[in-house]
DNA sequence: TTGCAAATAGAACCGTTGTTCGGTATATTG
DNA sequence: CAATATACCGAACAACGGTTCTATTTGCAA
């Protein structure tokens, strides 16, 4: 009998993690069991609770995880970008890449009812990158570069078509890949709100 | 001790219906227990599941019937409109109505990730009110008043927004009551697709 | 009234699930 | 090499929740 190959420590830490996403983005979180888990990540129930305390707890890092990177992932796009097209355009290009490269954080992360199980937790569209996108259109009516709006139906006007769309991507509705559509969402976005 | 004066055959099944449509918008599905429902329906056991079967069918049968509504009132508002855009501003202003006047009915239907515990359930796109919705903007492309571009891009361009706001008001994020975003909303969203 | 089917009642059942806990292995420190 | 803390293991548990089932009541037809 070799010694049981299973990860450890930190590893250990990140293959729940990645199960965990893995089975909360397929199944749900409520019909996946902290059991299901454990068999999938060939891991112990005692090793999970040592890392995370409870369900909960778990989900609550992995969503703080994951919402911490796809924050991080926007800022760098929209750094090298000055105007309010040109981040704007980045957002989405960013935001279509991840859904198709990792739509499993997607799916967790924007479409999940997370509130029904992180009960504390705010809506998501005051997690930090709703709130950057929602500046940078403050930012463009500042500059004259969008028309003078309310800002809420500014940000929603430009981006929801695109959330929309990668909805749509992750329900497997599109039969083209989402890059293909990215020209047109932007472009439409824009027109909805351009000076 | 007067004889209970619960409801009974036609008026206990909607009084369930009633009942489970505020817990499962107010916690969500898994979060509402049969007796939760049992208990603030003020009926019994035995009542629920004669009527509805189990869990899952009873679940089934609210979508059903408010999706049904739903799309009642959405077919309703736009017949009396020809053009594409007094159609779209129709559609957006009953949403826009409904989620206000029954903000629990949007919640359910709209906001629910109802395909966790309706399996067999189709995505949400495919249903009734939101095939209309694309119907709308296809035929403003034939008429050539909406610019020629990807209908899926089209329809999530012109509502996309709409159903953003609409997001965030159920959420309670905005403080002015959603009629009051409708001229901006329409217009963003018919500045995306005009031709 | 009698008989029968539909409707309602609610106690009980039992599989699932989140969690606990006593114990063992592994790492770290003096 | 002790000795101590950390990490991990998994059987066991208790509560919960969906469902079943038998008994009772109600409505209606004969």
């Amino acid at each position: 009998m070799t010694t049981s190959d299973r990860p450890r420590g930190a590893a250990l830490r990140q293959q729940v993690l990645d199960t965990a996403l893995a089975l909360f983005s397929q199944q749900g979180y409520f019909n996946t069991s902290i059991h299901d888990i454990r068999k999938e990540a060939n891991v112990s129930i005692g090793a999970i609770y040592h890392h995370f305390g409870n369900k909960e707890r778990l989900a609550k890092a992995l969503y703080d995880n994951l919402l911490e990177a796809m924050a991080e992932e926007v800022a760098n796009a929209t750094a090298p970008h000055h105007g309010c097209l040109g981040q704007c355009r980045a957002v989405i290009a960013v935001l279509f890449q991840l859904s198709e490269q990792q739509p499993q954080v997607m799916q967790f992360v924007l479409m999940a009812k997370h509130r029904e199980f992180l009960r504390e937790e705010p809506p998501i569209c005051s997690s930090r990158p709703f709130a950057a996108m929602r500046l940078i259109l403050e930012q463009g009516i500042a500059s004259g570069e969008v028309r003078n709006i309310e800002p809420w139906v500014a940000a929603t006007a430009m981006f929801g078509g695109a959330l929309r769309m990668m909805n749509l991507a992750l329900d497997g509705v599109l039969t083209q890949p989402l890059d293909s559509y990215l020209d047109e969402v932007v472009e439409c976005g824009w027109r909805a709100v351009q000076a």
